[in-house]
DNA sequence: ATAGTTTTGTACTGTATTGCATAATAATAG
DNA sequence: CTATTATTATGCAATACAGTACAAAACTAT
């Protein structure tokens, strides 16, 4: 009802939350110092610790909020359009809007920042496994439904077309953070679609 | 001709050059530290200046060894045998024993822990860059050699083929780092290499 | 033996880092 | 206006870390 009891605060989470995803996306973790964190949000660190934890929160709360993007990106994109392969084609596009949207590019965060935590960071090995089921899970349901309206062969496996799917967009994500050229990873995507959309 | 001059080196080059990978494996660059090398290899800190530089270098040292691994994977398995299903199946076969060789699984070296440091350091991202380069063209000749014995359809691209087979190996090293079974990995194999090798 | 060479082992320096303690600040509630 | 609450700002303590200096050690060459 009424505005909070105390000081105010100075910062917008979910912006300090935006920057310190940002920080995190270049560096990862373990490269990353609390000190680039205040720089980037603007808050001190008192006021990190308090609002969201230890580094590790953090970082994965910036995870959350990223993977929330990619769920966003294909509910917008590959669910909205009736025309599988069009609507593969947008989520992949959309993805690559995001894997270049620096220079150089980024890639992808989850997969370029989580696995090498993945072994040192129990909770982290677990995010990043859900992240791939989640997608796994997206993907087949979409294909799944395609199948029944005809846009897939009859007999195809939608559970592996979906996980093949998925192995597209992680070297997507691995060669933009390689530096690969834009042009050269859309052609893999064409053709990646259509292998997949050919399935027998 | 004769044996060295000084004081006899109390480690074996080689060995120490794989401990350290089996450490920088798992934990990566950034959060393997010169104490963590030390007890791995038996070195103490300034042997390790001395062999091989600063642990930036070591680690890129590190990463060759583990690349040039992959290259006789690739040798041994792929391009020996004569028939292409055979031979991709090999080749991933000798990569999920190294990627599942351990408990939990460590996936790739190099997909796993090299892409959070390309952003800060250049040398890594341009090796790889190299890496993914190098199993593009190795596959992309290999595809050639079988389309020319008729095992793959005479119309289709084998540049872009080979890189999907790259992008399958990709998704294979990070579902491996995030502790998948083997078995679930496994028919993505098969179902991928199927959809390869029926390329239009 | 003695000199020369290379590695080892220890210890050190300077810095970076994390997480917290403390006090000042800015709001609300009564 | 006073008490209460929540946040800010500064700074601190303990530790971790990378890289190096230095002397002792272990070998070869003569």
């Amino acid at each position: 009802m009424t505005r909070p009891r105390g000081r105010p605060r100075k910062f917008d989470p979910d912006q300090a939350l935006n920057a310190a995803m940002e920080v995190f996306w270049i560096k990862g973790l373990a490269q990353t110092s609390l000190d680039d964190l205040c720089a980037a949000t603007g808050m001190n660190r008192p006021s990190i610790y308090n609002a969201f934890g230890d580094k590790e929160a953090l970082y994965r709360l910036a995870l959350e909020r990223f993977c929330g993007a990619l769920d966003q990106g294909l509910t917008d994109t590959l669910l909205a359009e009736p025309d599988l392969r069009r609507g593969l084609h947008g989520f992949f596009a959309a993805a690559l809007d995001v894997y270049y949207s620096s220079d150089p590019p980024r890639g992808c965060m989850v997969m370029c920042t989580a696995p090498v935590e993945a072994l040192v960071h129990e909770d982290v090995r677990k995010d990043l496994r859900q992240v791939l089921q989640r997608i796994d899970a997206v993907l087949e349901q979409r294909l799944n439904q395609a199948r029944k309206e005809g846009q897939m062969p009859d007999g195809c496996d939608c559970r592996l077309a979906a996980r093949l799917t998925q192995a597209l967009l992680h070297s997507v994500a691995l060669r933009a953070r390689a530096g690969e050229s834009k042009r050269a990873v859309q052609k893999l995507i064409t053709y990646g679609i259509d292998r997949i959309l050919t399935a027998a």
